[in-house]
RNA sequence: UGACUUAUGGUGUAAUGGUAGCACUACAGAUUCUGGAUCUGUCUGUCUAGGUUCGAAUCCUAGUAAGUCAGCCA
C-alpha cells in the first residue's frame, strides 16, 4: 500500500549509539543523562546545544536528565550563577528530575580517593607545580616518575589526610593517580586528582574541605555515583577518555558503568563564545553586560527577541556530529525569522517617519480600518487601526528621481497604503537644506480594501500610521557584534574587531499606541521591516524596543547592483 | 615530530557496501495588499593515492589537512 508517510528523521549519532545500547540492553534500558554546569558564568547558545541533546536524549528514550553543577573550584564558582543557569535550562523548556552538585560526593569521592590510596593506585607528591610540570614531559617526550611515586602508603594516606586539615599550605602537596608516566596520551600520566585550597570557602561546602577533587576525578565518579548511563560532552575531552574509563575500571563492581561520548561544540560565525572573551567584552564595556541583546548568552538571546521556540529550531538544523566546524550566523538568523514569521504579530511601526498629506482626503475625518493581525496564522485575527488625512511612512519608502525598479511612492506613480487606499504621489515639499518635509499624494476613494477596485494590480504596498494615532518609541536596531567571521582566528585582538554598526538607536520612531501597554519581551513583527521586541527596560512613559532580526530585504540586494 | 579525533557543494548535515540527498546561502523566475512569506528552477560536493569488492562517500593501508591534549581550570 503507498503511503506519504514522511521520510524518517535520520538519527545523529548519539541517537544511533543509544538505540544499539537500547537493543543491546546495555543497563537494562535505563537511559541517564546529565546537564553538568559549573557554576561560575551565564549560559550561553553553545551551552544550549549540548542541553538540547542532554535532556533531549533522556525524553526521547524515557530516560532521566539530572542537572549537576561541577562545583569543585571554590576560586571560580559561585552561587550567583546557579539561579540564571536554572531559569534558562527552564526557559528552553527542560526540566530536570534532580539537582545535584559535585560538592554533595566530596565525601564519596574523599572515601574513594582513600581507597586508591590503600589499594597503591594514588600517591601524595609533594613537588612543587613546576616540577610536576616538568616531569610531565611533553607530547613527544615522555615523562618521568616523581620520587614520591613509590613512597609508603600509609605515609601518602597520612599526608593525604592533613592535606584536608589546614596543615598543608596551598600548592604543596598534591594527591596523583599512579598510572603510566609514559603514556603516549598526557592525561594518563600521573594526573592530580586532589590539590589543597586553604584560604577560600566553597560557595556551599564552606571552609569544610581543604582538599579538592579535580575534575578527571570528580565528573566521571560522580556520573557514577548518579547511575548515569550516557555522559555526553563536547569534542575536547575525547582526550580524557581513557583517564575516565581508568578511574571506573578501578572500583565498578557491576556491570554498569557510565560512558562519555563526545560530539562537537557550536561555534558560529561573527561571535566569540569563550566565557573569557564574553567576560572582557562585559569588564571593558564593549557591551552592556551579559545580558547585552548582541551577546550569544541566553540571556542576551532572550532580550533580543529569540523564542525558545527559534533556538530549538535552530539547534534542530544544525545536527550533532564529531566534525569541528563553524556555523553559519545566517542559519541562526533563518531561524528565527522562520519561528517568528509564523507567530509574532504584525503592527505598523514607522522608524524614520516623514509626513505624508492626502491632499484630497477632507480634513478632520478619521476612519476605522481593518487589518490582518498575521497573514500566516488565520487564528491570530484582525484588529482596527485609523487612518486619516495626515500619515507618517518611511523615509525610505519615498524618492522624488526613483530608479526604474523603485516600487515606492515617487511623483506620478500609485502604491498601495496596506489595508488602505491606492494613493496617486504628487510631488514633496523641501527645505531650505534640501530635506523632504512633506510628501503630498491623492488618494482614489474606490479602492479602499475590500472594494473591488482595490484589486488594481499595484507594485508597491507601503505601512503608515495616522499622525492623529501614534506613540512614540526608542529602537535599538542590533547587528551582528564582529564584522569578520573568526574573531577567534583573527591575529588581531578580537576586541578591534567589534562592528562599529552593532548598535545604533532611533528615537522619534513611532508605533501603533496599543503596543506601551503590552509587556515586556512581547515580540511582533514591524510590517515590511523586521522583528522587534520589547526591551525589560521599556515602560508605558518610555517605549523600547530590540530588533531581534531583519526582514530579509530584496529591495537592499538591488540598491547594491 | 607523540596520542586521540575528524575530513561529503560557500556553510551545516544525510546516505550505515547498492541512484550522492536535505537545509542555509547565492542566482533566476512565478506569486503576493509585507520587495516578507510561499512556490519553481539553477549553480556548486565525496581531501589524495592505492587496495578489498560485481559494486566504495561508506571497509582496509598510506599520505595530506584540520582540531584537541603539556592548569594544582572545567
Amino acid at each position: 500500500m503507498d503511503s506519504v508517510e514522511a521520510p524518517k528523521k535520520s538519527l545523529n549519532f548519539i541517537e544511533a549509539m543509544v538505540e544499539q545500547d537500547l537493543r543491546d540492553g546495555l543497563n537494562n534500558g535505563r537511559i541517564q543523562t546529565r546537564f553538568p554546569p559549573e557554576p561560575n558564568g551565564y549560559l550561553h547558545i553553545g551551552h544550549a546545544k549540548a542541553i538540547c541533546i542532554d535532556f533531549g536524549i533522556a525524553e526521547k528514550y524515557n530516560g532521566i536528565c539530572n542537572l549537576r553543577f561541577d562545583d569543585t573550584n571554590p576560586l571560580k564558582e559561585d552561587v550567583e550563577y546557579v539561579d540564571s543557569i536554572m531559569e534558562d535550562i527552564q526557559w528552553l523548556g527542560y526540566q530536570w528530575e534532580n539537582v545535584y552538585y559535585a560538592s554533595d560526593y566530596f565525601q564519596q569521592l574523599w572515601d574513594l580517593a582513600e581507597k586508591f590510596i590503600l589499594d597503591g593506585k594514588a600517591y601524595v607528591d609533594e613537588q612543587s607545580s613546576e616540577e610536576i610540570a616538568k616531569q610531565k614531559g611533553t607530547p613527544t617526550v615522555p615523562g618521568t616518575e616523581s620520587p614520591y611515586r613509590n613512597r609508603p602508603i600509609k605515609e601518602s594516606l597520612e599526608l593525604f589526610r592533613k592535606m584536608n586539615t589546614g596543615e598543608i599550605p596551598e600548592g604543596k602537596m598534591v594527591l596523583r593517580a599512579k598510572i603510566d608516566m609514559t603514556s603516549p596520551n598526557m592525561h594518563m600520566r600521573d594526573p592530580i586528582m586532589y590539590r589543597v585550597i586553604t584560604d577560600h570557602p566553597h560557595h556551599r561546602t564552606g571552609w569544610t574541605w581543604k582538599a579538592y577533587p579535580m575534575y578527571d576525578f570528580a565528573h566521571g565518579q560522580s556520573d557514577y555515583f548518579e547511575g548515569v548511563t550516557h555522559s555526553l560532552c563536547t569534542l575536547e575531552f575525547e582526550v580524557h577518555r581513557p583517564l575516565y574509563d581508568w578511574f571506573i575500571d578501578q572500583f565498578q563492581e557491576t556491570d554498569y558503568r557510565p560512558r562519555q561520548t563526545e560530539f562537537n561544540r557550536l561555534n558560529l560565525t561573527y561571535t566569540v563564545m569563550s566565557k573569557r572573551r564574553m567576560l572582557q567584552l562585559v569588564e571593558d564595556g564593549l557591551v552592556s553586560g551579559w545580558d547585552d541583546p548582541r551577546m550569544p548568552t541566553l540571556c542576551g538571546l532572550r532580550r533580543r527577541g529569540y523564542t525558545p521556540e527559534a533556538i530549538h529550531n535552530f539547534i534542530d538544523k544544525i545536527g550533532y556530529t564529531k566534525y569541528d566546524g563553524i556555523n553559519d550566523y545566517g542559519l541562526l538568523e533563518h531561524a528565527v525569522r522562520e519561528t517568528l514569521n509564523k507567530t509574532a504579530t504584525r503592527v505598523n511601526a514607522v522608524l524614520d517617519p516623514v509626513k505624508l498629506i492626502i491632499t484630497n482626503y477632507p480634513e478632520g475625518q478619521v476612519e476605522t480600518l481593518q487589518t490582518e493581525n498575521n497573514p500566516e496564522d488565520e487564528q491570530a485575527g484582525i484588529r482596527e487601526i485609523l487612518f486619516s488625512r495626515e500619515l507618517y511612512i518611511e523615509r525610505d519608502d519615498f524618492m522624488e528621481d526613483a530608479p526604474k525598479k523603485f516600487f515606492r511612492m515617487t511623483p506620478g506613480k500609485e502604491v498601495r497604503l496596506k489595508s488602505a487606499y491606492i494613493v496617486m504621489c504628487t510631488g514633496c515639499k523641501k527645505d531650505e537644506e534640501g530635506n523632504i518635509v512633506e510628501i503630498y499624494c491623492e488618494y482614489d476613494p474606490n479602492t479602499k480594501s475590500g472594494m473591488p477596485d482595490a484589486n488594481r494590480r499595484v507594485k508597491g504596498t507601503l505601512h503608515w500610521l495616522s499622525t492623529e494615532n501614534v506613540v512614540e518609541a526608542e529602537v535599538r536596531l542590533y547587528d551582528r557584534l564582529f564584522i569578520v567571521e573568526n574573531p577567534t582566528a583573527d591575529e588581531r585582538d578580537f576586541r578591534e574587531l567589534i562592528n562599529p554598526d552593532s548598535l545604533k538607536v532611533l528615537t522619534g520612531c513611532f508605533v501603533e499606541p496599543w503596543l506601551k501597554n503590552e509587556p515586556a519581551l512581547s515580540y511582533f513583527q514591524f510590517q515590511r521591516v523586521g522583528y522587534f521586541n520589547i526591551d525589560p527596560d521599556s515602560s508605558a512613559e518610555k517605549l523600547i524596543f530590540n530588533r531581534t532580526v531583519s526582514l530579509k530585504d530584496s529591495w537592499a540586494k538591488e540598491k547594491r547592483k
